[in-house]
RNA sequence: GUGAGCGUAGCUCAGUUGGUUAGAGCACCUGGUUGUGGCCCAGGUGGCCGGGGGUUCGAGUCCCCUCGCUCACCCCA
């Protein structure tokens, strides 16, 4: 093509004409729908950040820190990167603004672009634009299942088709040291098969020999020790609850034994969406824990999790289809449980009012109806879908208008329609 | 780049001529009610007083340096 200006965009970067842009403010406005249903707001964070923070978040030996980063010198002898992920500048910003100090649980999600120093290619440039969701302050495994939950409806709710997910878990501070230990020693048994990388990283960070492209280290991988063989109780009772969960959701998902993430703050459940794109870059998504990482930054010891979309790819994988537009918001809703087995129906409940419009939060810790009622309240809900051990016998709940303080009970099976009927009323 | 002002709890701020263990309101958590919000009551978590150095028996308080923020100037539009 004849070059009529002087200049042309920085490979890997490119622009967004209004034919373009339309389809990307579409994403954006799901995405802003989707987390918005889930009670995450959105946190902006800057493009730079010091080179440091990635370093010490994703990791010295990763591809990422090793050769990806856009690094530039700062005033003194300060070193600054363009963020290649979203989640280490999220967990700063969190320490710096010390936000757990006046919420217990902070969920934010984020939109913008990335870099990475990479080859171009489909699915792949090196200003890429993600769409994450980040939670912090809990272990419980509803927050996985919950972050599972939000990517999938956002990429149902955008058009996506054909999607497969993938779990795993690949251990914590706990067990992991002992699987390094073993599939080190698997790796120096098969040294000379391995790819000139994984050689080299194979004390420094053999975990990563399970993430190598290479077709034979893919093999050599596949048979040798997998995480999931030496999980301590904690990882592997977080796993199975996570599973029961997403089962409970009727998320199909499968167990992928080798699926690891290309970050090292990951611990314990993984999770990675593949889509009907192409070839090589066919995963969408990605995401897990990271319960290590906030304590790592400096801040206090608690459970968070997280995942991000690729849109470039979520773009592809949509192969332009249209996509539809946002709906107008339905009501807001807090589902109060009292005990683990009407909790179960609620986060079931809390999916599917989720997926009809509405907000719908609830707790993840286990406190008293009162602390929740109270939550519910400092939230400003509409109303309030109680449900305990009285109600799950009688096969009913109780919906709470917060206005006039009014109760009723209804039938579990009419829980949908009356909810939707009294707030459109 | 120059100058001024301000840095005390998550937030807004007290803190005497330098004097024991640094406070208040709001926010957060728990309880008062073995299952019910706002109001109220009781209790609790939370501070390297921005950081470093100095003066002093003793520094949140005085001095110096440094970092950060705000404003003005300069510059740019």
């Amino acid at each position: 093509m004849a070059r009529i200006g002087k200049y042309q965009a920085v490979k890997g970067m490119g622009d967004s004409f209004p034919e373009e842009s339309g389809r990307w403010r579409a994403l954006e406005n799901w995405a802003c729908s989707v987390a918005g249903r889930f009670g995450y707001g959105e946190i902006r964070t800057p493009l730079v950040e010091p080179t440091e923070l990635f370093v010490r978040s994703i990791g010295e030996e990763t591809d990422i820190v090793e050769k990806e980063m856009f690094t530039f010198p700062g005033s003194g002898n300060k070193s600054f990167s363009l963020r290649p992920e979203g989640t280490a500048g999220v967990v700063r910003a969190c320490l710096e603004g010390n936000v757990f100090a006046s919420n217990p649980l902070a969920r934010y999600f984020y939109l913008g672009p990335m870099f990475r120093r990479e080859r171009p290619q489909a699915g792949r440039r090196r200003q890429f634009h993600q769409f994450g969701a980040e939670a912090l302050g809990s272990r419980h495994p509803a927050l996985d299942a919950e972050l599972i939950d939000l990517l999938l409806l956002f990429l149902e709710e955008c058009g996506l088709t054909g999607w497969t997910l993938a779990v795993n878990s690949v251990g914590c501070p706990e067990c992991r040291p002992a699987y390094r230990e073993r599939l080190g020693r698997y790796l120096e048994e098969v040294e000379e098969k391995l790819c000139d990388n994984c050689r080299r990283r194979r004390e420094t960070n053999p975990l990563r020999a399970l993430d190598c492209k290479n077709p034979g280290c893919r093999k050599l991988a596949a048979a040798g020790p997998k995480p999931l063989d030496s999980l301590c109780p904690d990882c592997s009772s977080h796993l199975a609850a996570v599973r029961e969960l997403l089962t409970g959701l009727d998320l199909p998902f499968s167990l992928d034994p080798l699926m690891v993430r290309g970050l090292d703050y990951y611990t314990s459940l993984v999770f990675e969406v593949t889509g009907p794109a192409l070839g090589a870059q066919d995963a969408v998504a990605g995401g897990g824990r990271y319960d290590n990482l906030v304590g790592e930054l400096g801040g206090p010891d608690l459970g968070a999790a997280g995942f991000s979309v690729g849109l470039e790819r979520l773009l592809l994988g949509l192969a332009g289809k249209e996509i539809p537009p946002v709906p107008a918001p339905a009501g807001r809703l807090y589902l109060a449980a009292v005990g683990p087995e009407s909790f179960r129906s609620q986060f079931n409940l809390l999916s599917r009012l989720r997926r009809r419009g509405f907000t719908a939060l609830t707790d993840y810790g286990k406190r008293s109806l009162k602390a929740q009622m109270r939550e519910a309240n400092k939230l400003g809900v509409d109303r309030v879908v109680i449900r305990g051990p009285e109600e799950l016998s009688a096969g009913t709940v109780k919906i709470k208008d917060m206005e006039s303080g009014k109760e009723t009970t209804v039938p579990e099976n009419e829980t949908i329609t009356s909810l939707t009927r009294c707030i459109s009323s």
